[in-house]
DNA sequence: CAAGATTGATACTGTTCGGTAACATGATCA
DNA sequence: TGATCATGTTACCGAACAGTATCAATCTTG
């Protein structure tokens, strides 16, 4: 296989005295995204995390629990995303939808889109016993019922099916991203969620549900 | 990482007189799909085919040209889902596109999706220099263009627009039963796509197109 | 039957992988 | 100061990896 990495950057930035668990974290969480979780090894990280890979199972048992840790980490950006748009929007439920929608279909490569990783990664996890897995799944739970309970808040019609309508939008497009670029499908993710949440305003006349 | 995979079942199935490379491509097919394309190696695609490694490399010159083959293998059943799909229902895209829906959301692990498969191996593949690559990406735009198609002849509003929301729907869906398994927001992509068909009728007060 | 091509089996190369042992260094703190 | 602990460094292990060489067995085809 194909597989070029090459960055070692992590280890001197920002105040540059993180301590090597977390420097391992922040580099995991950006090869794993990169190159996925089983296309990188544990020593590219430690060696991007400017640290060997000694210290690296000092502070992580094995590859697999390092994976783990990295999705726990994503999970917990994606409920903190959640959290930061609340307060952004207290009281206004669609808005914080809107604005969900805007965040993950704003970037191109969804870069930041935590959810995005979090799946790709889930692919790539082929043993069901991979302690990742349940870490996906609380996730994905999670964040199913978050965005249920804002279209349940937001008085639109059909409020649950509304909420698998737009979780599946966004996840097909960042699916799309990965695959075919920023030009596939996704590329009006907003546009095409705005229409959807549009056609469960109040008139409820489609029964199909 | 743990990747259990041992299965050996290709060489002596069905007719039983395959040569080689059609064995190695089935099994190809199977493992690639179970255990992603980094996760399962050359040798044991050999031995699932009942060949080995030395007859796999004659008749493909890198594992990276394998995959890639796989993937036009899999590009090629998707097209050919459409073929049957509009030899069942001629003169009815409407029909077509409802039976494509079924097709896909019917089985929960998506083991004949190909499409399924299709993007779940791009996002694998990091290196955008991959063989692979421009094979998901030419099946990705010719299965869009279909879609889209379909939903201009089906006659509903805003056909382009549909095409892409049912596009990543049924996305998004896949990713959805792979990562959390099948009772995840996927379960009800039916239901989902039919109620957003639904909302496209004729009907076109959405204006946010 | 004989010549040629295809296949199977085994062994091998060199690399990378996940994971560990051993020792040296640097800080901390009593 | 001296003991302790986290970290860095190097080397190593066994396994799996992609890919190749060699030779025997088979199968086609004249």
């Amino acid at each position: 296989m194909t597989a070029p990495h090459s960055e070692q950057s992590v280890h001197r930035s920002a105040a540059g005295a993180l301590p090597p668990r977390q420097r391992i974290l922040v580099a995991a969480r950006e090869l794993f995204y990169r190159h996925g979780v089983q296309g990188v090894g544990v020593e590219a990280i430690a060696e991007a995390a400017g640290t060997n890979k000694m210290t690296l199972y000092r502070h992580f048992e094995s590859k697999d629990l390092l994976v783990a840790e990295y999705l726990r980490g994503l999970a917990c950006d994606t409920v903190r995303v959640w959290d930061d748009l609340a307060a952004l929007h207290p009281d206004d439920a669609l808005a914080q939808i809107r604005s969900w929608i805007d965040l993950v279909g704003g970037h191109g490569d969804c870069h930041d889109a935590s959810g995005c990783a979090l799946v790709n990664a889930a692919i790539q996890i082929s043993d069901p016993e991979h302690p990742g897995r349940k870490v996906v799944e609380g996730a994905v739970r999670t964040h199913r019922e978050r965005l249920t309970a804002l279209c349940c808040a937001s008085g639109l019609s059909k409020p649950e099916q509304l909420a698998d309508q737009l979780f599946l939008l966004v996840e097909g497009a960042r699916a799309s991203y990965r695959s075919v670029g920023p030009n596939g499908p996704g590329a009006g993710l907003c546009t095409l969620a705005a229409a959807l949440i549009d056609s469960h305003r109040v008139t409820d006349r489609a029964e199909a549900g």
